[in-house]
DNA sequence: TATCAATGTCAAGTATGTTTCACTAAAAGA
DNA sequence: TCTTTTAGTGAAACATACTTGACATTGATA
């Protein structure tokens, strides 16, 4: 599974700590995910969504393998 | 979180067996999916978005506290 | 009633997500 | 360059997702 979050954060202009805070996760969490070492649960996915105000779809996209 | 995952298989009319095997997890895990008795991965609610032709965001919902 | 398909549930084990603490590396600004 | 902010990484601990296997319950149908 990939992601976008980079580029979301980028447009709201956020940090990982800062979205961290937002989704109440800790700064590591975000990173990790960002970075696509592992797969978060659908709460934190609804969450970056509405923080984010994009579908989770828009966000997080199926890969080959998964 | 809440989910619809029961409605959508009514609508498809499959089977919670079914629906494991089309997104190959076990049946029991779609059990205690369907019944919010945990929280899936994002990678399984992206398949199961899939399998309904639904946006992540029509078959999962947050509620207060998450 | 007897049977069968579908669902619910329990327990034990494995895999993986998430946290905290700490430190390093890179980027940006003064 | 020096400093500060942001991002990356590692390890240990803990929480939770997911698996397998087995059995109980429900609902429909012959």
């Amino acid at each position: 599974m990939k992601n976008n979050i980079r580029v979301q954060r980028a447009i709201k202009n956020i940090t990982q700590a800062e979205l961290a805070d937002l989704i109440q996760v800790s700064r590591q969490t975000i990173n990790t995910i960002e970075s696509g070492k592992y797969v978060p649960s659908t709460v934190l996915a609804l969450k970056m969504a509405k923080v984010f105000g994009k579908p989770v779809d828009e966000i997080f996209e199926l890969e080959e393998g998964d």
